[in-house]
DNA sequence: GGTAGACCTGGACGC
DNA sequence: GCGTCCAGGTCTACC
């Protein structure tokens, strides 16, 4: 099988540090128990290919990249830009050593990268489709949007196919993406999301390079992000920790479930996420680090480490009804 | 600025 | 197996 290899950051640990946000369970992703090993079809310029991550169990040790078909030289760029993104291989070292520095709790494990999606317009849509919507209810939509508007990898037809591109959902009937891939209301606007990632900002769309610049002032992202349809103040707050920016939380209801159970707050729901927004406030720029390893600490409390957990099993794991009981 | 109610789907539960 | 209830964040209308 062809391919190439990728040399990760001194700490990292792919079954960790991969398997460390819940979009690792949502199509296309595939992590397969058995191997410990991440495949996923990409969309590269010159179409798609199908790849398989894999790291010997040692921190830091270069990753075997393989792929369904060789690639050129560019196209081998644009796997390696897309595979750094949902990994996280960019995350700068400091910003880790500054986070353990923060929250001394995770500096045993190493923990501190929480994967994402290889581009952010996959990202924005995979937060749309887990807003008012139990889990199983997200699986549902992404394997779908996958099934019905991916792209086949060439010679694997039984693979997973691509997550939709912006082009692609632009083009999709709202009346396609409601009875063929479940999206229910949110039909319409993720139509319209994708109309603006296709749009240049010039012409009215969205300014994707701004929102991605880490210049950019955190202020500035949310009010972006905020603007676009279906996104409220928990899918802002959630887009902007997959873009690296981790100072506000996006707080829902699991939010309040965790602040009434683990950390013993009282009240009313917004009361407590008060006390939540409170709570992780002393780790300022790393606040949703925080928050989120202990939310996800507790997810492995009850279900073994994550790199245990199988994406078509897992679905159950995690009902309104499981986490009540949890 | 704050809030009530609609939006849609799938899981849970009672029969 | 069927019907009903409920969970979930965003959006709009209204005060």
């Amino acid at each position: 099988m062809p391919g190439f290899s990728l040399t990760p950051p001194a700490d990292y640990l792919l079954p960790r540090d991969y398997c460390s946000y819940g979009y690792f369970l949502l199509f296309p992703n595939h992590w397969s128990v058995r191997e410990q090993a991440l495949t996923r079809p990409l969309r590269l310029s010159g179409g798609v290919v199908g790849i398989r991550v894999t790291q010997p169990r040692r921190a830091g040790a270069p990753l075997k990249i393989e792929t369904s078909r060789t690639l050129a030289r560019d196209e081998r760029e644009e796997a390696r830009t897309q595979i750094t993104r949902m990994l996280r291989l960019d995350e700068d070292d400091r910003s880790i050593a500054e986070f353990h520095r923060l929250d001394g709790r995770w500096k045993k494990t190493g923990r501190g990268r929480v994967s994402r999606s290889p581009t952010l317009f996959e990202d924005v849509v995979k937060t749309v489709t887990s807003c008012n919507v139990t889990w199983p209810g997200t699986v549902q939509m992404n394997r779908r949007l996958c099934e019905v508007l991916g792209a086949p990898v060439p010679d694997k037809p039984d693979a997973a196919r691509t997550f939709p591109d912006a082009a692609r959902l632009a083009r999709t009937r709202p009346q396609t993406l409601r009875a063929r891939c479940r999206v229910g209301y949110r039909d319409q606007r993720l139509v319209e999301l994708a109309r603006l990632f296709r749009t240049p900002a010039s012409r009215g769309g969205l300014n994707v390079a701004r929102l991605e610049d880490p210049a950019t002032p955190d202020d500035e992202v949310h009010e972006m992000l905020i603007d676009l349809p279906g996104v409220g103040p928990y899918a802002a707050a959630n887009i902007m920790q997959l873009l690296g920016r981790y100072a506000r939380l996006p707080l829902d209801t699991e939010s309040v479930r965790h602040g009434r159970s683990l950390l013993g707050y009282k009240g009313s729901s917004a009361q407590v996420m008060k006390k939540v927004h409170s709570h992780y406030a002393p780790f300022g720029p790393h606040a949703f680090r925080s928050y989120w390893l202990e939310m996800w600490e507790f997810y492995e409390s009850k279900h073994g480490p994550a790199w245990t957990w199988e994406r078509d099993s897992t679905g159950k794991m995690f009902t309104a009804a499981q986490l009540k009981k949890a």
